[in-house]
DNA sequence: AATTTCATGTAATTCGTTACATGATTCC
DNA sequence: GGAATCATGTAACGAATTACATGAAATT
């Protein structure tokens, strides 16, 4: 069946696993709770939810409104449509967290997966964790030699924007060196009273 | 007329300024030389050329083969095809520098137009510059804001998540703000004798 | 009463990738 | 002579947006 943006599949699945929730509100949570997770349209919200209806892993309830929410649709009147997650679909988003590929540590992927750790084991999390951190790497690596096969030719303002780029990446491993530095002390929370 | 990705077409533009070059070549600077460029596919890169040709912005010349590129694609042969920048084409660059619209501050739009600040006039740049900035600014403002209304509800990792979003907005907000003094300051070592 | 925000959806369009197909050149 | 890399292109598909269309509920 259609569209369905792994991504936001995903997300959608383990926001509703918290609770239920309806379409509108569900997209806003991909904002502000999620924080990091950029804002899908409803054109795209919509038919992902549809078509996870159509696959049994979630199914629709009846709003705040009085009536059925489908009843009241096809009299013509809108309701609210609650999303619920099903057996099936907690299952399959079990499934999709334990899965641990190389396209997982990809830049917005690897968001997602982090932002559902809370519902992990510890050695997927330290698998995703390791999976981005060679990654990031091996763009470092890619970084250097390019810089150093091309730096005299590059007027400053290039310059500038490449090293910027590099210290950036540089920046999210160490970010990532004391996280897995943290999963393997056994702590939830980062080290150091600050804040 | 069909497809052309805006920015592509800038940053192709924009190579092709400095010296005529093929299709293939041209990837592999929007990955190096313009370092944080992602990977257009060739899928995207050959039909934007085309339609570049189409409208008098560049024109093809022969390659390294010793036949008319073109000529010898016809009897069944391929050679590489140079693209060059027409006059037109210089000053349809030229007009795509000077703009300076909220599109331009866009993420990936802006790392495209800092790549080829080296072209551009310094009240041009200064804008870009301050218009990024404020856009970041709005942004962080956001994210504080939705982080206070629901800091409480948050797990652990989620938390951190967005603790690690807000530094990195903050830490290119701080880049922004040496670039603009440098620039006010008219010591970056860019020759003055603009034009 | 009017406006804003909530709420759901569809059609057309944009932007870009993957997979495929072809062939030349360079290196071992 | 076989592999890797260089080089150009097309067709089918994918992911997501925008613009459109509708209407209910809350706020001013």
């Amino acid at each position: 069946m259609s569209r369905r943006s792994g991504i936001l599949e995903f997300a959608v699945l383990g926001l509703l696993r918290e609770s239920p929730m309806h379409g509108y509100e569900l997209r806003k949570r991909l904002n502000t709770s999620l924080g990091v997770f950029r804002a899908f349209s409803y054109g795209t919200l919509y038919p992902c939810l549809k078509s996870l209806v159509a696959n049994g892993w979630l199914v629709e309830e009846a709003g705040s409104a009085p009536e059925d929410a489908r009843a009241a649709s096809m009299a013509g009147r809108r309701a609210k449509i609650v999303y619920r997650l099903t057996a099936e679909g907690k299952e399959h988003f079990e499934e999709l967290l334990s899965h641990t590929g190389p396209d997982t540590w990809e830049d917005e992927h690897f968001a997602a997966r982090f932002a559902f750790f809370g519902q992990t084991s510890r050695d997927v999390r330290m698998r995703v964790l390791e999976g981005r951190r060679s990654r990031l790497e091996e763009r470092l690596e890619k970084m250097r030699a390019s810089l150093a096969r091309t730096r005299e030719r590059l007027d400053d303002y290039t310059l500038e924007l490449q090293r910027h780029g590099m210290e950036s990446v540089e920046r999210e491993v160490r970010w990532l060196n004391e996280l897995i530095e943290s999963e393997r002390a056994g702590r939830d929370k980062r080290p150091g009273p600050d804040q």
